[in-house]
Formats: structure tokens, sequence, C-alpha cells
DNA sequence: TACCTAAGTTGAAATGATTACAAATCGGGT
DNA sequence: ACCCGATTTGTAATCATTTCAACTTAGGTA
């Protein structure tokens, strides 16, 4: 699929009964193109440059509405912030709990079948795995001779890799 | 093990190198017997009653601590609060998006090993499931002569099962 | 094509969870 | 009984998210 043909957004839109606007067809460009989970904020300033009068609480509003529709997916993988994902396609994901960032997994659940046929109603499924990724554990060996960094769990580390 | 007895929680702390403190041992106790994944502010509304003085942040440091030591895990699957589980032992989690609820579920996953062999340091496992609990679905199909009640994904929901 | 109305957008203000910080207190080794 | 570094406390930030009311617009209709 081309993601950047604005035509194919429209229909993903109008095939969901939401109505086209610009900022919804903006927004939802940029997910498909940006695969790297970014959060509102992250969002909210590239957008702002095209946009100059796009407001936050619309990215808050039309996130909401794509996700009630199925068209991302609300990942709450970090204890501070939503991160997001375009499309539905069922994977998992790993925070590394450095940079921040996230990878997509692919690994799928056998088991899981039993969860979907039980008593409950399951909407969403979520994989996630939290700790180190290559890159930081590589960054993180190459300052050890310098200082055994400590490597915390619950609070944002801004430190990039 | 006796949940009611504190020379466990005394011991737990100590086999880690973690100072003894009151406030530790109470909240280990309340987690160890409150299984119900609660958040911050529940856990601080309880204990406050026994101790008047305990400070909010003394939970958010305590549990912290414990996190990093493995004495509890800290669960992301609610899009507003962290809520805590005590212990470290492995399973699956399913948030009602209608009462708020956590119910441990039960399932192995085969194909992890795959995951933790890998290139990663994962150092911890999620799984999260989301939906309607048995119990908020009986309530709903009670209501849906009175009005079809939409059951919506991000914001928080405060009504009650 | 012009119009109407419900739905969407905007920005400012409120809320709520979490963190930062500095002063007071305490655990546990000497 | 002392001492010191770790812990606790309360207050004040900070930051993500929600609320809300006024303004604008998408898209159906005359």
């Amino acid at each position: 699929m081309d993601k950047n043909n604005t035509d194919i957004y429209v229909q993903l839109l109008k095939d969901r009964g939401l109505r086209v606007t610009p900022q919804r067809l903006q927004i939802l460009k940029y997910l498909n193109i940006h695969k790297n989970h970014p959060d509102v904020t992250t969002i909210f300033t590239a957008l702002r440059k095209e946009n100059p009068a796009l407001s936050k609480t619309t990215i808050y509003n039309t996130l909401e509405a794509l996700a009630e529709h199925g068209l991302v997916q609300v990942l709450t993988i970090t204890p501070t912030e939503n991160r997001f994902d375009a499309g539905d396609r069922m994977h998992h994901h790993f925070l590394c709990k450095h940079c921040n960032k996230i990878y997509d997994i692919e690994i799928e659940c056998p088991h899981l079948n039993r969860m979907l046929e039980g008593e409950f109603k399951v909407d969403e499924v979520h994989g996630y795995f939290k700790g180190s990724c290559p890159s930081c554990l590589k960054e993180n060996a190459k300052n050890d001779h310098i200082q055994n960094k400590n490597i915390k769990g619950l609070k944002k580390d801004t430190s990039k890799c």
C-alpha cells in the first residue's frame, strides 16, 4: 500500500463512518509512515510544523476515535505516556528502559485462543517485553570502564542511545 | 506462606540488602494480602488508616525500591495509573475496561524462549488482555433494554461493577 | 450551489499521577 | 549511646491527559 497516498486514508475513515478531516488524515498518515510508536507530544510537535493551528487536544481526540475504530493501537507499555501504533496487525513490543525506544516483536501465542474463547470478551491483546535493547547494551558496555551505570526501572530515562 | 507473619517480609528485605522500615513492611504485607492489583492511591488510602503520618511519596519510593529488587511487579496495563502486584511469579493479566478491575490470567507462552535468548536483555514479560469481564458483560446485558451503553476505550471509567 | 446542523477543532483551564527537593527522622553498624 | 547515610515526609513542581465552551467545518439536503 502506498503510504503517501491520501486516498487510502480517506477510504479507511469513510469505511468506518468517520468524518474525513485534514487533521485526521494528517495524523493517520503520520502514524502509518512513522512506525516508531510515537507519543502524543511527538506527533504534535511533528505535525504542528505543517499545520501551526493544530491543537494537542485534536491529537487526543483523533487518536481516541481512531483507536475506537481499530485504526490505531494504544500501547500502555511505558509507565508514563501512551504510545501509538498504526493498524491492527497483532504483534508484540519490546520497550528499552534506557532509551525508551519500542521495537516490534514477531511472536505468535498459540495458547491465546484459550483466552479468546473464555468468559471474558477480549478486545485487545498486548505482549510487552521490557529490558535493554542491543544498542543500549553496547553503549553500556562501552561506558563500563568509566562508571558502572545503574539501570533503573520506574523513572523516565531521558538519555538517548 | 503465612502472609500475615511480619518475619517473612523482614527476611525478604534483608535478603536483598534493603533496610527494614515499618513503611516497607506495611506496604509489602499489604500487597501480599491484597492481590487485586491496587494503584498508589488505593494503597495510600488503605495504609494511612493504620499510619496517619504515612506519605504518598513513601509509597512511590518504596514501590520503586521493591520493584527494582523483584519484590513487586509494575503493571502498565491501564492508560492512566500504574498498578502493582506482589511477587515475581510470571502470569498474565486481563483489564476490564469498564470496571478497571484486573484479573490474573494463567497462560504460558511456549514461544517466549525465543525472545529470552535473543539479542535483547529481557527483564520483564507482560501479557495484557483488555476488554469486558464477565461481571460487566452481565451488567451490560441487564441495562441493554434501558439504553445501549457505549463501551469506550481510552478514558478512565469510574463506574463500578 | 447555498444552507443547516451535528460533529470536529481549538486553546485555556482543570485534573490527576508522578517526581523533585529539602528538612526532619530513623536503621543499623560501631 | 552515637553516627551517618538511607529513608521518610510534605510541599511544590512537572507532565500527561481531560474538560469545557466557543468557534469552525464536513457533508447531507433543499
